[in-house]
DNA sequence: CGATGCCCCTGAGAGC
DNA sequence: TGCTCTCAGGGGCATC
């Protein structure tokens, strides 16, 4: 599910929750996720006070009183839900990503599971709420991950840039660092099909499928293209394609946060239109060039235009 | 070292 | 209805 824009939107539901609450109690209902808990998990983290949250690359951060830095990775189907206590439940923060068939319609969006509209039970924990984090105002924060490839792990936020999980991480491509400059040295001389360079994590921090798909889209730039054969404009028009769909994803996000927010119960999901992404089929929506088409690369799908993505 | 393929896991939807 | 097959937003690891 979740790339960069859904993680940064997670983060900023989960602030206002977590920031300067206590975590009373820290519940581990499935030790395996994708890797194990580290040593002292629960230990480390009851009674301390959250400081702040952030995130790297994919990675939520949490900040500690005492330094320790809780680090959450959704993986393709984590999530998480707030739930006030003495409300029968209500989800405060919930990510809800595209249906993976791109047609994006509100209705389809919000049926892609059983979780929403209906409030999900104080008390009764479904078969995939892995780990709950009850804070001191009384609010459970429950992360909910079906496919389990999510992961958890602790560390120091001195040195957070030497945790191993971080450690490798490229440039975060909202960054100062992401410049035509930065990807001609990145990519040069690199043979790898040019949306593989742009989903290795090493390089930028942060893209995933659909956003790759996205800005190559935007660039008219074509996903099969050699990497390191991009032009000086060819990087240029990346670089403004890369910010200008993590932005726009980043905004729609935080308006649906905001519509929850001013509700009254209704569920805050993501609604994003997809100009290629699951598309396949469609008339190439900018420049009618002809249909979207789906190729598979590194056993994932992409949705590009044949004709204008050069 | 770089590139590719496989695998982790579960559920949804399509097709028969 | 119910089975089987394919696919899904990530990423680590083995292999060539």
């Amino acid at each position: 599910m979740p790339e960069l824009p859904e993680v940064e939107t997670v983060a900023r539901g989960l602030r206002p929750h977590l920031e300067g609450a206590q975590l009373s109690r820290v519940i581990i209902r499935r030790p395996d996720l994708r890797r194990p808990f580290p040593p002292g998990f629960v230990e480390s983290l009851e009674g301390r006070l959250v400081s702040q949250v952030g995130r790297r690359a994919k990675y939520l951060v949490a900040e500690c009183d005492d330094g320790t830095a809780l680090l959450m990775h959704l993986g393709m189907s984590g999530r998480f839900t707030v739930h006030e206590k003495g409300n029968a439940a209500m989800p405060g923060v919930f990510f809800h990503g595209p249906n993976g068939r791109g047609q994006a319609e509100d209705a389809d969006l919000a049926t892609e599971n059983g979780h929403q509209g209906e409030p999900v039970a104080f008390s009764g924990a479904g078969p995939h709420d892995h780990v709950i984090f009850e804070t001191g105002r009384g609010t459970r924060i429950v992360y909910t991950d079906h496919r389990r490839f999510g992961l958890m792990d602790l560390g120091r936020m001195a040195a957070l840039q030497e945790h191993p999980l971080l450690a490798g991480l490229g440039i975060e491509p909202l960054g100062p660092d992401l410049t035509p400059g930065f990807l001609e040295r990145a990519l040069g001389g690199k043979r790898a099909p040019l949306k593989a360079a742009l989903l290795d994590q090493r390089i930028i921090a942060g893209l995933g499928n659909i956003y790759v798909c996205e800005a190559l889209y935007r660039a008219r730039l074509s996903p099969t293209r050699e990497a390191g054969t991009l032009s000086r404009a060819d990087s240029k028009r990346l670089v403004t394609a890369v910010r200008t769909v993590l932005k726009e994803a980043i905004a729609a996000g935080g308006s649906s946060l905001r519509d929850y927010a001013q509700a009254d119960g209704a569920m805050g999901y993501f609604q994003h239109r997809f100009q290629v992404y699951g598309r396949e089929g469609d008339l190439c929506p900018k420049r009618r060039c002809g249909p979207v088409e789906r190729i598979v690369q590194s056993n994932r799908s992409t949705f590009f235009c044949p004709v204008c993505q050069k």
